[in-house]
RNA sequence: GGGCGAGUGGCGGAAUGGCAGACGCGAUGGACUCAAAAUCCAUUGAUCGCAAGGUCAUGAGGGUUCGACUCCCUCCUCGCCCACCA
């Protein structure tokens, strides 16, 4: 049989979809009649437009949405299912470097290529929603909820490290560095401190934990997410540190450390520090460059060459299982509080500023980490009895908290393309949030996106954008010139969704409609990759929840169910990658196999969730599959008259009423696969279905129906084109899912496995619901079960209803 | 280093406490053909046996159970993520 035309069907169908007048896939705007249907929302986490076009990665977790969202239409529900792009972010502002166009028009481009592509895979999303995070009328809001986080005191400057080339004079991202060097030049990174905009997702950290519990999200994500935030309890101790030049004691020589384990507080045996704790700058007393006679630190030298080596390192490497370094602060002691001790001070760059306090105590008896340091540098190890926690704390007047590891979520991008901070800086007056009116504060033109050799984005040069007068004192002030990072548009886009057309969009004077809001929220599916577990995910619960506070959104948590999707591997068993060259480019596949044989192979690749590889011999199984469909139907639909009038049998062994169960099994199979995302298995049921009907002498036209309808969420441009050929003129999608009959695959016997010591002997066919002892008189009669049991006594007999009997001997 | 997953035929996978290998790919043999492709039919985990049938087998080792791919423990290997890639 030769393949189907399948390029002709698909643009045939691509064509009515998109022009047709009763957009089937649209749903009501802001404003309109909402219908009383039960809703669905569909969400796919929306791509960020690369210039490489669309991945087979992409069309995996789409495809997989589709079908979801056209199985529920054919259920009667109310679907939304949009699609945006989230177009800000660093590649395309590089290649604007290299190229000098701007972003935008970059943007605009990969934009119309990935819709094209996303349209030619068949996907039924609502267009006339689309969104763009670059679109001033969206960047709008988004500006508006940080200008809310920052009336709120959820936004505040403070300074933090940034990775700085030290020869572009630039920052640069985590991605760029290799090594300790900058990427693109060369150059050497050091880490470098940066007054920057920072919001406090802590002071959602509790309910962030909290509220993961009544999420329907896969297990791992919520686990992952519960240990990303880390939350422990433990105490604040304070260690005093005698000042070094043995004057007075002062409150800034003293350090605090946080423990989890108060209780073993005896049996500390030394302090110690990150290198850029504040103390020890303190104890170099570097602010009058004369360190070493105000000191009583012995190796200054060493010290400092050991901070310099830290600057050059990552915060991986620094925690990576590598020799423990550190050095220690000769001639500070700290004091233990609960035995008055003197303790040696270290400074080691395993212990990280930005936990807990940036300071431990060191009780190698019971730490891991402290007892292979305590070994490596011949520190004292001592075993003393534990202490009760609250008598500890009580003693040496420590403070009991809880401490995250979740940190600050820093929120300021040296960069040009993304959303401008609305802020104004005032000398006099301090930071001012721009009014509300007059947002969007919109990107300048700006000649070139190159970096300006200082910490700061490009948008710091152009003087007629910065400079602004201050809302309060009317005096010289300027515009923040820090740009939000990418993830800023991606924290409240399925509320964008809500915003509707363009039309409505303008008009809106909300950030969402409160009717929309309330009926589409929460989204019942979310679907995309689980890289996004601790980041995306997190950032978007963060602002939906202070949306919730503010009374923005009436629920607490914007995403009800997550669904997964692996990654999909080269054929090599390898991340795909340009320099491995082991890419597979849809479109491509899409010339050579059809759209629906895409769809179809990926979905029966493997579960949707695990990784799997691409084997380019793999998809003409799915190519062949629909085919055979294809010939089948196509061929008898030519002979329809003589076929509809066929009546079925009602005789029980007929071939006829075979695959009638057969049918009606599928039915269940593949709505309930459908149901719980288990495209695989639904699919070979299809596959099973339609070797059946294959074997059948003739086909029913009720049959071809049943099946085309099955096979319609997968492979819609077929299932619709067989539909019409069988002389249906309606449209699929608004055609009802069938139902299956629980009669007609209700089985009368079953397969009675028997076993002898839990190893099977023997199968028989019996009646479903055959008791113990009938099920033991038959078993025992067979000639297997006779010889296998020879004359040994029957010590135990374990029945397992309507499916074993187990004889132990 | 930390966190989260996964290991089943030649390959992708199915079975989540009860017949291991559904469905598909590939391979082998056959039909059709001058021939090839396509298609159709049959076989296809390993091993012993003429056969009936047996034994072994789900990364390795142990445990729980009448019974373990499935649950528990130890180990090995691989994948993904780690806060400025998205």
């Amino acid at each position: 049989m030769a393949h189907y035309n399948f390029g002709k069907i698909e643009k045939k169908w691509q064509k009515v979809w998109a022009k047709n007048k009763h957009k089937i896939w649209h749903t009501a705007m802001p404003g309109q009649h909402l219908i009383s249907n039960p809703k669905h929302y569909i969400l796919d986490m929306f791509p960020y437009p690369s210039g490489e076009g669309l991945h087979v990665g992409h069309a995996e977790v789409y495809t997989a949405s589709d079908i979801v969202s056209r199985y529920y239409r054919m259920k009667g529900f109310n679907v939304l299912h949009p699609m945006g792009w989230d177009a800000f972010g660093l590649p395309a502002e590089n290649y604007a470097i290299k190229t000098k166009t701007h972003p935008r028009e970059v943007v605009k481009k990969n934009v119309q290529r990935f819709k094209e592509q996303l349209q030619s895979l068949g996907l039924s999303y609502d267009w006339q929603r689309e969104i763009n995070t670059t679109d001033p009328e969206y960047y709008k809001w988004t500006q508006w909820i940080f200008l809310q986080l920052f009336k709120k005191g959820l936004a505040y400057e403070a300074e933090t490290p940034v990775n700085w080339c030290t020869q572009d004079k630039t920052v640069i991202a985590n991605e760029e560095v290799a090594d300790g060097y900058c990427e693109r030049c060369g150059g050497a990174v050091e880490r470098k401190n940066l007054k920057q905009w920072i919001l406090k997702i802590t002071a959602y950290a509790d309910r962030l934990l909290e509220d993961l519990n009544g999420l329907d999200w896969p297990e791992r994500v919520k686990e992952m997410q519960r240990n990303w935030i880390g939350r422990s309890e433990g105490a604040i101790i304070k260690f005093k540190v005698p000042m070094p030049t043995g004057r007075q004691e002062s409150s800034k020589f003293e350090v605090s450390v946080f423990t989890t384990r108060p209780d073993t507080l005896d049996g500390a045996t030394y302090v110690v520090l990150a290198p850029e704790h504040p103390l020890v700058a303190s104890l170099l007393n570097v602010k009058n460059q004369s360190i070493s006679r105000r000191t009583k630190i012995k190796n200054i030298e060493e010290v400092l060459n050991y901070i310099e080596r830290s600057k050059h390192r990552s915060e991986r490497e620094r925690q990576e299982n590598k020799e423990k370094t550190g050095v220690e602060l000769k001639g500070v002691k700290a004091i233990n509080p609960l035995n008055n001790e003197e303790l040696p001070v270290w400074i080691a760059d395993y212990v990280l500023l930005n936990y807990g306090t940036g300071a431990i105590m060191a009780v190698p008896q019971h730490d891991e980490r402290d007892r292979e340091f305590a070994e490596k540098f011949k520190l004292p190890i001592i075993n003393r009895p534990l202490i009760n926690i609250n008598e500890v704390i009580k003693k040496v007047s420590g403070k009991k908290i809880v401490n995250y590891k979740l940190r600050d979520w820093v929120f300021s991008r040296q960069r040009y393309w993304g959303e401008p901070i609305p802020i104004i800086k005032c000398e006099k007056c301090g930071n001012q949030p721009v009014l509300e009116e007059d947002l969007p504060v919109k990107l300048p033109e700006v000649k070139n996106y190159e970096p300006t050799g200082k910490a700061e984005s490009p948008l710091a040069g152009i003087e007629k954008w910065v400079n602004v007068k201050c809302l309060k004192c009317g005096g010289q002030a300027k515009r923040e010139t820090n740009t939000m990072p990418q993830w800023a548009g991606s924290c409240w886009y399925y509320l964008a969704y809500l915003r509707g057309s363009q039309k409505s969009k303008v008009k809106s004077q909300k950030l969402v409609d409160p009717e929309s809001e309330k009926y589409w929220l929460p989204v019942d599916f979310y679907i995309g990759g689980v890289e996004f577990a601790a980041t995306h995910l997190l950032y978007a619960r963060f602002w939906h929840k202070f949306l919730y506070d503010i009374g923005i959104v009436v629920t607490k948590e914007p995403f009800k169910k997550l669904i997964n999707q692996g990654l999909i591997l080269g054929p090599d068993g390898q991340k795909m990658s340009k320099s491995r060259g082991n890419v597979v480019n849809p479109d491509d596949v899409v010339k050579n196999f059809g759209a629906d044989s895409l769809r179809l192979y990926e979905m029966f690749m493997g579960p949707l969730g695990d990784a799997k590889s691409w084997d380019p011999r793999g998809i003409v199984g799915s190519q062949r599959f629909l085919s055979r469909v294809h010939g089948l139907i196509g061929s008898h639909a030519k002979m329809k008259s003589q076929i509809s009038n066929f009546k079925p049998q009602i005789n029980p062994n007929d071939q006829n009423s075979k695959i009638e169960k057969l049918l009606h099994q599928t039915i269940r199979k593949v709505s309930e696969d459908i149901e719980n995302f288990r495209f695989n298995t639904a699919i070979s049921a299809l596959m099973i279905l339609m070797n059946g009907i294959e074997k059948q002498p003739l086909l029913e036209i009720r049959n071809s129906k049943l099946l085309i309808k099955l096979l319609f969420p997968f492979a819609p441009h077929l299932a619709q084109e067989l539909w019409e050929k069988i002389g249906s003129k309606t449209l699929l999608d608004y055609e009802e899912w069938p139902k299956w009959d629980p009669n007609l695959i209700k089985e009368k016997t079953f397969q009675l496995v028997i076993q002898i010591n839990g190893r099977m002997r023997d199968i028989i066919v019996v009646d479903i619901g055959i008791s113990q002892e009938e099920a033991e008189k038959i078993s025992l009669n067979r000639e297997q079960v006779k010889k296998w049991l020879g004359n040994q006594k029957v010590k135990k007999t374990i029945f397992v209803k309507d499916r074993l009997i187990n004889f132990i001997v």
